[in-house]
RNA sequence: GCCGCUAUCGUCUAGGGGACUAGGACGCCGGAUUCUCAGUCCGGAAACCGGGGUUCGAAUCCCCGUAGCGGUACCA
């Protein structure tokens, strides 16, 4: 099996992109096939080298590898001028002069139903059309949707190659295809109204023709097509909001398609071992951020620790130190994102900013009495690991006479500025004694002003 | 306009004539875990687009609507 990956390179890679990339993989790591990168680049105004370099960053952020390429479709541009002046030569194409205006012409004339139908031009630098057969219909295959007709009537003889001689989409995709020896074409729907286009290319040069799946599209949460407005689109935006490619992966794969079992936390080993193109669905998804959280959340609380710190380190552009580790410890099971971590974490590196209405809400008026007990308890303990802060203030509540969480709050907003952090015995113990103490202290002053 | 595709809970889906009082997952709501938030556990609400057929029987097959989407470029 060789498919191939053909995104133009129009900017970033969007989501919809990246899912028909990883299901061309996901067919091809099952089959122990190949994967091969094209960029259709023949729209020379909208092809930079930055487009392309994007789209091979999220290929290899998403951890998607390929076999051969990438490939530049403009420069097969001998190919497909070879293959253009086989079909003029033998009458399948014919250079044609007219214009947008005047095929409007000829279908008010031949009634909108009918494909357009030029006559051949002595003109050189008219443009090619190919010839389509008035009679009879091209089907599509398909993996996905089965058998899909098209009347050839209802094609216009398309224009197959510009003015200049240069070839259009529809044309060099067949001989690319072909040439390529591309056995399954992989991609999104829109282009299953392109493949009858393709399959006419192909029978008129004698090649024979791949086979074709179309994947549903992917829409925005309001139906409609996906784009930058709903957010995270592409997959740099992905990664920017603190996404795992593991989990990236899982969650894309589960869009259109579906174990036969329900399952929804897969391995990759286990998406390959288990993807089957035949079994992708018809209908369009939407995409869900929410569902993506919530696979993130699992595998980043599934991570090895090391690998977990280390990821963290590498979102957050920081070394990973003893202090950083500490962090991780504590927060690995609350994040759903790496964007949610530091949040959580940052008092362990910097003062903290007092959320004001965090402070009126705990600072009570028997905060200090509170606070002073904490502090004499903390700063009289018998080392300063969690269980040994737990052991030093577990007994305060009772003690004092009121509720654990009217002892351990304010301490967390001293510690913190925030009511919202990692459990207070692991944070205090990882903020360390002297800076605990010092924290408490301080805030005992502002609460005395 | 023309040529196509699609249609099950809010979302992703299971279902491929009787096993359906339509299952699972996310989300949502409620409860538990009372150090916050998150997490975790338990429970709950929530869907077969409409209308005709075919059949003893239809979410499942056919037709017609409707809606959404795609193509209809000398874009890809």
């Amino acid at each position: 099996m060789r498919v191939r990956f053909a995104p133009s390179p129009t900017g970033a890679l969007h989501i919809g992109g990246a899912r028909t990339a990883l299901y061309n993989w996901l067919a091809a790591r099952h089959d122990g096939g190949e994967l091969i990168l094209r960029i259709e680049d023949t729209d020379r105004e909208r092809s930079t080298p930055e487009n392309v370099e994007q789209i091979l960053d999220a290929m290899r952020w998403l951890e998607l590898d390929w076999d051969e390429g990438p490939i530049s479709q403009a420069e097969r541009s001998d190919s497909h001028q070879a293959a253009l002046a086989r079909l003029l030569e033998s009458g399948a194409a014919y250079h044609d002069t007219a214009t947008a205006k005047d095929v409007e012409a000829w279908k008010a004339e031949h009634g909108a139903g009918s494909g357009y139908r030029g006559t051949a031009s002595e003109d050189p630098r008219a443009a090619v059309r190919l010839r389509v057969p008035d009679e009879g219909e091209t089907v599509v295959e398909d993996r996905i949707h089965g058998p899909v007709g098209f009347p050839n009537r209802s094609h216009d003889d398309f224009v197959i190659a510009r003015g200049d001689g240069t070839v259009l989409y529809n044309f060099a995709v067949a001989v690319d295809d072909a040439e390529m020896g591309i056995t399954d074409v992989v991609r999104g729907d829109d282009h299953l109204s392109n493949t009858p286009k393709q399959l006419l290319v192909l029978e008129a040069l004698g090649h024979e023709a791949p086979r074709y799946a179309h994947l549903p599209l992917l829409h925005g949460p309001d139906g409609r097509k996906l784009s930058k407005r709903h957010g995270a689109a592409s997959v740099q935006e992905l990664r920017d909001a603190g996404y795992l490619p593991a989990a990236v992966r899982n969650y894309l794969a589960l869009l259109g398609w579906g174990a036969d079992d329900d399952a929804t936390l897969m391995s990759t080993e286990e998406l390959v071992r288990r993807f089957r193109v035949e079994d992708v669905g018809r209908a369009a998804a939407i995409f869900d951020e929410k569902k993506l959280r919530w696979i993130n959340g699992r595998y980043m609380r599934e991570m090895p620790a090391d690998e977990y710190a280390a990821a963290v380190a590498r979102h957050l552009g920081r070394d990973l130190d003893q202090r950083l580790r500490a962090a991780c410890e504590i927060v690995q099971e609350k994040a759903q994102t790496m964007e949610e971590v530091w949040p959580l974490i940052r008092f362990l590196f910097e003062s903290p900013v007092f959320d004001e209405k965090a402070w009126r809400k705990t600072m009570k008026d028997d905060a200090p009495r509170l606070l002073e007990a904490a502090r004499g308890a903390l700063s009289g303990c018998d080392g300063f690991d969690a269980e040994a802060v737990e052991a030093a203030l577990s007994p305060l509540p009772e003690r004092l006479g009121v509720g654990a969480g009217k002892v351990y709050q304010p301490i967390r907003v001293a510690i913190t500025g925030s009511t919202v952090s990692p459990g207070i015995f692991e944070s205090v113990a990882a903020l360390g004694r002297d800076e605990t103490l010092a924290r408490i202290d301080a805030a005992l002053a502002r609460l005395a002003v």
